[in-house]
DNA sequence: CCTTAACTTCACAAATTTGTGAAACTAGCG
DNA sequence: CGCTAGTTTCACAAATTTGTGAAGTTAAGG
């Protein structure tokens, strides 16, 4: 007999629980911005033990078509979430979370800023400094470049932490 | 005659222009998720030399229904980014850009940060934490808890920073 | 109280987004 | 070279989201 639970058992994991995880955690990614079904693959990788994946094992573990998982993907890729690899000798490509995920998705968080930075200080011109709303933008502008700043410092203080923390070596 | 160009002239600002800068920040706050029409109006306040409109203001300069209006600002009081007012002896409300609207914003980013550690936290005793997959996941907790750490110090050097601006006192 | 200006809610139509199946394309492998 | 596993692209149908007009509600001012 191979019921489910026995395979659960066998795997060491609730595969049942862990799919509720990953479809919660990606709807609160999606809550706040990201795609539905980039979001379901990001957190099915974050939940799989080497964090990669192939095009297959997501499409049924996510129930989706492989076309999902291209499109999935290669946003994933774009925004530097997910590298693509492929296993020596097949044809399947295995899609891995970049090192340090988060930490490069927040520093890449840098290139949007700088983008509204631009658009804010042409603001600023159109308005004109000495106006109230073009101070009021100007302030916004000197707002994001100290939040740059600060990122900058931030992503050096967390790699400090991280090493007090007892981590196994497997990057995140 | 009373030529568009003369009001921008009397207006003392290029009005087509402003909108132009409007709608451009708006549709890259869009792009980052947040929703159009909220976008939009967020977008004209901020460029609104009092920070404050009334719906029909809005309705006028974006080109949209008092429903929209409605919509837009129902969200925004929401996250706490507008503030609702009344002028006395009037039927109006005003909307206002809230008192440092950046900076609360970003805060409040605390918020959906503790939402997803308590569901990655799920995830890790999902997993086991000492599974490769559940240590990941822990790790992004630490992560996480790290960033809501720094945020605190942050917004701490950035009123200490702000103070070393020259900047009227309007609050942004 | 009644009138009416202003805001909100609601049902719906339009537009957009999303995911799919199927066809087209690529590249390992014999 | 051709075969074929695997991925991507494309057109389309379904679902969702968005914004509107109109009705409903609220409350200021008479």
């Amino acid at each position: 007999m191979t019921s489910e639970t026995e395979e659960n058992t066998r795997s060491g994991r609730d595969e049942e629980a862990v799919s509720r995880f990953v479809e919660r955690f990606a709807s609160e990614m999606t809550e706040a911005g990201m795609q539905r079904m980039a979001s379901r693959v990001f957190a099915a990788l974050l939940a799989d033990d080497d964090g990669s994946m192939t095009s297959a094992e997501l499409a049924v573990a996510l129930q989706i078509s492989p076309a999902a998982v291209s499109g999935a993907v290669s946003y994933l890729t774009q925004v530097s979430m997910v590298g693509r690899e492929r296993d020596p000798g097949s044809r399947r490509d295995r899609y891995r979370l970049i090192d340090e995920v988060w930490f490069s998705t927040f520093a890449s968080r840098d290139r949007v800023l700088t983008r509204w930075e631009n658009t804010l200080k042409e603001g600023v011109r159109i308005l004109g400094e000495d106006t109230p709303a073009g101070a009021r933008i100007a302030e916004t502008v000197a707002f994001f470049e100290f939040l740059q700043a600060e990122l900058v410092g931030m992503m050096g203080r967390w790699h400090e932490h991280r090493k007090t923390l007892d981590l196994p070596n497997r990057p995140v």
